[in-house]
Parts: structure tokens; C-alpha cells; sequence
DNA sequence: CTCAGTGCAAAAGATTTGCAGCCAT
DNA sequence: ATGGCTGCAAATCTTTTGCACTGAG
């Protein structure tokens, strides 16, 4: 918690309990969440609104606390920036998240397509498929 | 026109007129568009209402005619199989979307990451970053 | 003729906004 | 003390659903 403390100073931002609690969560769950997931994960202490549970998500993703994250599902989820760049692997059946550690295309990022003159700084890979544990062993 | 007819009649469905309307306008503009786009580009003339913009891309879907891509606002947007699977270059300045032909990673697909044991049916990647127009030339 | 398809209106779900009161600094 | 922060309620935006009507096969 004081490593919590600490980070809501740097950024230049009130240290409100709401704020410290939702970045605890943010570490504690450790893979892409919702803001309704934040929120339900905190509804049984009952200390943090919905509406603050989006805005504060908001600030973080400014502030690069977080980053936002999107699957096929098309809700907004956000991971937290402490986790470093990586992508991940999206059951189709049963949902689970795993991350995956290897990024065989960072060294996209910072350059040029050539074809197209574009200049490339951030990109999202998902892979969806089936676990171990959907494909039964197979 | 006729190549739209006999799509229609391939998926074993009625061909309607919206039907019709609709597909067409996927294969004209041809890049990932929302449904909203698609019933506001055929709001002129009126001839088909939102909900079956909706369900129509829905069907479309499930028979394959489209692909359903999200970008970072989170927006559910389709694009027509008829191009061969590709990603997008999307400006965060202008918002301008470019589709890239080669696809790097396309032989992940049908292969097992290891370290998880995970069989990947499918990805999507998707690169951001600044277009030339939006770069000045640089 | 008949049922799949359509469109309105209303509901649902996710997110944003207005505003009055609260509390870190 | 005071301006940033919070939380309720209401608004907004996208998408889905219920239901009566319509038109393609």
C-alpha cells in the first residue's frame, strides 16, 4: 500500500482513498479489467462509486498508470503499465486471460512503414483460441 | 449489383432489398465501418431502419460475408471477407484508416504456443500511430 | 399464403455529465 | 478554507428486444 501512496503523489493528484483503492486492485488482479469489474470487486466494502470507478480509470490512463485494452468483446478493459508491454491469449471458450510474455513484433513500434509512409507507435495483438484445459488434453 | 444478388442466395436467406442495400454499401466502402455508419450512409434514402442494420450484420457474421474488427474507441465495426484477411494502420491523429496487405504473423494461426499450451485460431493486430498528411512530410 | 424479415418504440447495458456536498492539502 | 474529488441521478450513446406489420418465396 505505501508503494500506492507513493505513485498517486508522483503523478501530482489528491491521494484519496477511492484513488488508492482502485490502483490496489488494478495490482491485485493483475490482467485487463473493466471499470465494472473494479467497481464489483470494491462493491463489498462499498467505499468507491461507479462513476468515480470510470473517471479515476480515466486519470490513470492519462497519468500511464494504466493502458486501455479492448477485445472482441468490445468493453473497455484496462491492465496496469507496471505489468510491461505484452499481449494475450483469449480462450473463446471459456474466457480466461493469459498473458503472454514474448512480443515477437516490438520492434514495429518507432518505425516507418514504408508503403504506406506511416509511423507506427503503439500496436495491439490478441490471440483467441482454445486452452488446455477447453481442448480437454487434446 | 448481380454479385450481391447471388451472395444473398448462397447463405440460403431471403434477398431482400435491405439486405442488399446493405452488403453493397460494405463492398463500396470497403474498410471496417460501424453500424451506424452503414444506416447513416443509407439514411438518404431511407430505405432501411437501424435495428435491421444491426441484425443484418449480425447474420452477415455468422455466414461469413463479414469480419468483426474493434479499434481502441471500443466501436464494433465490420468489414467484408471478400478482402483477403489483412490489418489496419489507423492514424491517432486524422483517424484515418490504411490496410496493410502483408500480414507477419499469419502463421500463428492453426499453431500451438508452447509455453501455455494454447491452440490459436485466430488474431488481430492492429498498429496506431501518425499517417504522412499527419506527420507534415516528416 | 406463410413465415422470415422489418421497423418502431421501448429496454438494456456501458459510459458520461450536471451538480451539490465532501475532504485532502 | 477551498478547489479538487466524489457520488447520486439523470442523460447519452450503442446495441438489443418485443411485437405487430409486411413482403419474398
Amino acid at each position: 500500500m505505501d508503494r500506492v501512496n507513493e505513485i498517486l503523489r508522483n503523478i501530482g493528484k489528491k491521494c484519496t482513498e477511492q484513488r488508492k483503492l482502485i490502483l490496489q486492485t488494478l495490482f491485485e488482479l493483475a490482467k485487463p479489467v473493466s471499470a465494472d469489474e473494479v467497481y464489483e470487486y470494491l462493491s463489498e466494502t462499498n467505499k468507491v462509486g461507479r462513476t468515480t470507478v470510470y473517471r479515476t480509470l480515466e486519470l490513470f490512463e492519462r497519468k500511464k498508470l494504466v493502458r486501455r485494452i479492448i477485445f472482441k468483446d468490445g468493453i473497455i478493459r484496462y491492465e496496469s503499465t507496471h505489468l510491461k508491454h505484452h499481449h494475450h491469449l483469449i480462450c473463446l471458450s471459456c474466457g480466461e486471460v493469459i498473458p503472454l510474455e514474448h512480443c515477437a513484433i516490438a520492434s514495429l513500434d518507432g518505425s516507418v512503414i514504408e508503403d504506406a509512409d506511416f509511423l507506427v507507435t503503439e500496436h495491439f495483438l490478441e490471440l483467441y483460441g482454445y486452452c488446455k484445459k477447453c481442448r480437454g488434453g487434446k
